[in-house]
DNA sequence: TCACGAGTGTTATAGCCTCTAACTGTTATA
DNA sequence: TATAACAGTTAGAGGCTATAACACTCGTGA
């Protein structure tokens, strides 16, 4: 085997190694190129979440954030291995900030079980309701040959899943763990999310409804039952 | 104005009235032509079924589907205008088709309002699982720049929606053009989508969860409230 | 009967996309 | 300061939607 110099037409190994890391919080970036780099995947993302907010998740075009960037199209490449990365990268950013907006609205308002779930439901509603784009991603629609890695969304959805749960358990006064309680977890999060798909869609539109109305309605009941 | 032979460039303007007209029932074809008309855009919305039913709404292509029938891309747009347009005309006959299951299924079973609705749910359940890319053209969002035609979905969506308001109303005792009705309408709307929403995206699995029988505790609280 | 026009198909082409290859310039560091 | 990794470029393959300009097939009407 001869040493030969490899005219690396691809990045690095190290390079997308760093650049589609399975976690979004690795040890912070140390050398300036280091943060350079992180500045420009974090610019990539904000143009997709404008891109996809205008146009759908379908619009997302690597060419066009590029362009908005003042880049031609293959240099995307160098921070992201190819359009899926990157879904993935925002899929993954986005179920976090889902998590954590339940969980600080939750936290912030303390009290009751039921007052916290209160405050968390309509936290998360709000927040649907001013990034349609990014509920879409979680819960809309896969793209086209696009399949979302297991591992890096059902973790993290499952512990959106377990911080509702154990409210409601508390709520209803029975273990966190049991099955009574895992099961209200889970629908009262298809009530929710029902409720959110629906509204987000415009299905609602035009039937001469007071959505938010309705909706602390249906979250009264929720928690009655 | 010189009376020059057009070259017909595009599809005659009488071609496409009859290729796109938004109502899919307008007077039955009469001439041979016109039936194998018929038959060729039956064929194409066929495979266009078969398209998204395994690659998603997003991997429906023009260009897939001639080739699948042994024509070139370009002959479709005799068809169909666009892509837009074929999409457009899948989703009237599957909100049609939505809009049936379950008024056939709440038909056939008859007796009490409680039975029929709780007939109409499983049957809607039964054909989301059976199709669930149809149910994805529904409820999914609007694909990359394509914008559902307002007219020709709105009016059978709401169609549909006036079947469960009748039945909740002769469930609950209340007027069916009440403010209550209408809202426990969308309320239960939201809640059955919510969970086939969820259901069909997969969230469900792997949370141990008996889904077949959570669907029928969720029915029966909803029918209870 | 037979010409003609509508309908149905073709190839060629423009312009978008993703992604790869091959190349050039820049910059951090050994 | 030399060098290797990094960051950008242009060129191009192959997919897509869609249009333009053809060619062919039929059914129908004079």
């Amino acid at each position: 085997m001869v040493h030969v110099k490899e005219p690396s037409a691809t990045p690095s190994a190290s390079a997308l190694a760093r650049a589609s890391g399975p976690d979004g919080q690795s040890p912070p970036p140390v050398s300036r190129r280091d943060r350079q780099r992180a500045q420009t995947r974090d610019e990539i993302k904000r143009a997709a979440y404008a891109q996809i907010a205008d146009g759908g998740l379908g619009a997302l075009s690597l060419n066009a954030i590029a362009r908005t960037m003042g880049l031609t199209g293959p240099a995307l490449y160098r921070y992201y291995p190819g359009r899926d990365e990157l879904i993935t990268d925002l899929l993954a950013e986005t179920y976090q900030e889902w998590g954590e907006v339940f969980r600080v609205a939750t936290a912030r308002v303390g009290g009751t079980p039921k007052r916290q779930l209160l405050a968390g439901a309509r936290a998360l509603r709000a927040w649907a309701l001013e990034h349609p784009e990014r509920y879409d991603l979680l819960y809309g629609r896969p793209l086209p040959g696009y399949a979302a890695p297991e591992d890096a969304t059902r973790e993290t959805a499952r512990a959106a899943l377990d911080g509702l749960t154990a409210l409601l358990a508390a709520h209803r006064g029975v273990g966190p763990e049991s099955l009574a309680a895992r099961e209200a977890a889970v629908l009262t999060w298809a009530r929710l999310h029902g409720f959110l798909s629906l509204e987000l869609g415009g299905h609602f539109d035009d039937l001469g409804l007071d959505v938010d109305r309705l909706f602390e309605r249906d979250l009264r009941s929720l928690l009655a039952g």
